[in-house]
DNA sequence: TTGAAAGCGATACCAG
DNA sequence: CTGGTATCGCTTTCAA
């Protein structure tokens, strides 16, 4: 593999010369330059990055740390981010982590390691927990699910509201016994849509019901699993929120196999807007979130944050949108 | 941020010392390693990977490159292949082309700029193809949808098998009209599938009718669209065969829509046995690929073509299996 | 067993 | 405008 030497004994220049071509044309004399891009091209020369990045400590390479990139929310975000970053000049380093915290940690230190200038979290783990000293904590943004220290800057949804403006969705139907399947106990998301959920309740003075509301982990299985506890008692709710889109199709399924008709006897609402949800059967109604945006706007704080920019702010808000679609109707009788 | 050099004064030996206690600590004196380790812990040191990296030519990197993230196919392939690479101690960095043949290329060139150590392509096309210089053309794998060429080392499916044996199932329940929904018009994949199902009509001395295939892209809404050319005609299909799960569940959401039951009026099958398939209303049959097993396998095949390890196979074929659900049943009438 | 020193490839400063 | 050269942090001979 040719070398900038290389180049530079076919150009008959320095070294020196050829980087400057390659760096700031304007400080050669055409003529040499024309030489040594002649060269450039003739071996075929590509830069060593490593070598590049090495000495201008600088990677260009951003860590994005994701639970689960097989979960269709996630998708969206990356690619958002994906795209931010290629406008930027960099790279993703993309990390399915399962949320394990020990591999989040392994891959935050790539940033310690000069394999990244800094990380995106999309779950609520800080990675430098351990690190006190807060001038050893490299850039680092959090998205989609946010922790409350505020430590380090951050993109989010108003998960409360958005629970909140579907469960009212549901009592503006008429329905009194509103059944939930959360997300995971130990998400923030979770805590914050089911304070919307209960929020609600309470306003339009109805007492929330442990006994309607039940765990789940965002997934089909636990949407399916979920349904056979809440509609099995003898006063079945006549309506249930769903934290997730996944979830709401799982419980769709399992309402179906009971005999039971959506919207008619239950009225579904998911969380998410995935593709999907608009191709349920019925539609299903839910909160979209702008999942690119998630991404995008993470990726450019980040960069802000490498490139010792200020940051316009350091919490940002999305807007999310309650998406009425037939799987929710007026409450029988 | 602390150096080899501020690690060895701490220690009082040459930076020599330290590097050879980390790298092969059996060259070092139990005490004067015990020194190193305390000034290592003291200085907080961690190696600069760049450095490493880029004295030691290696970055154990790996670049996948993804035709689509928010597959759930891919996501699983992914799965597996990061699996596969942490276990062999590699990194992945994870590139969602969106099919984009100048991003491909862009991407496979980090490993000629020496960010990484190889290539996985999980579609067909070549991002090295213009390179005739094989010496030239660095570790890459193909899988999933592979090119004929033979260039590269691939991992792929009998796809012509599976949608033959898709095909033969319908046929066996009494089908004797089958409509397809293909794949992208420019992908192998389509070819085959498409091949297998003509040749099993055929060998059922069915003429293929070209009326009854048409053209799609692994979306839900390509499915969506389809049915309405499909089943539109005069005499329609009992049956109908799409490519792609997705496919599949685009064109349930249709064929209820147009008043019609799966499978009591129409079977239908799918192609690839993603989570969703068992939850659909009825569930789907479909032809279920070992995906992680997919991305594991490419990311050993890739990694023993870097260490130059003799590859055990340079083609290896996965199985498919027909898993059948409660979309097709036998032939109303 | 340990240390001194020569690079890896590119950059940037300082002279000329 | 151009060239010589020190330097980034680490690895790896080669000697001692």
């Amino acid at each position: 593999m040719s070398n900038i030497r290389e180049v530079a004994r076919l150009a008959g220049v320095s070294v020196a010369t050829v980087s400057r071509t390659l760096k700031s044309p304007e400080r050669v004399l055409p003529e040499t330059r024309d030489r040594v891009n002649v060269a450039v091209e003739q071996a075929g020369y590509r830069p060593n990055l490593m070598a590049v990045q090495f000495r201008s400590r600088r990677t260009f390479n951003l860590v994005v740390l994701v639970p689960n990139i097989a979960n269709g929310f996630f998708a969206r975000v990356i690619s958002g981010a994906q795209k931010a970053a290629q406008a930027a000049g960099y790279r993703v380093l993309l990390c399915d982590t399962l949320g394990c915290e020990a591999t989040e940690r392994e891959f935050a230190e790539l940033v310690h390691a000069h394999q990244a200038d800094g990380v995106l979290q999309l779950r609520a783990y800080d990675p430098f927990a351990s690190t006190s000293d807060l001038s050893d904590v490299p850039p680092i943004v959090n998205a989609c699910e946010v922790l409350q220290s505020g430590r380090h800057p951050t993109v989010s949804l108003d998960n409360r509201a958005a629970a909140k403006a579907v469960t009212q969705h549901l009592l503006d139907l008429g329905h009194r016994r509103i059944g939930l399947i959360n997300g995971p106990a130990d998400s923030p998301l979770t805590h914050d849509r089911r304070a919307g959920y209960e929020a609600a309740l309470r306003e339009a003075d109805i007492a929330p019901d442990p006994a309607l509301i039940c765990p789940g982990d965002f997934s089909l299985k636990a949407g399916y699993d979920g349904v056979l506890q809440l509609l099995a008692g003898p006063e079945r709710p006549t309506a249930l929120f769903c934290e997730s889109d996944e979830m709401a199709i799982g419980a769709l399924k399992r309402i179906r196999e009971m005999g039971l008709r959506v919207p008619q006897d239950v009225s579904l609402a998911g969380f998410d807007d995935i593709e999907l949800a608009a191709y349920c059967d019925p539609p299903l109604t839910t909160i979209a979130q702008p999942a690119e945006q998630f991404g995008q706007q993470a990726v450019e704080m980040l960069i802000s944050l490498i490139e010792k920019r200020p940051l316009p702010a350091r919490h940002v808000t999305l807007p999310y949108q309650l998406t009425i679609r037939q799987s929710t109707a007026r409450v029988a009788g």
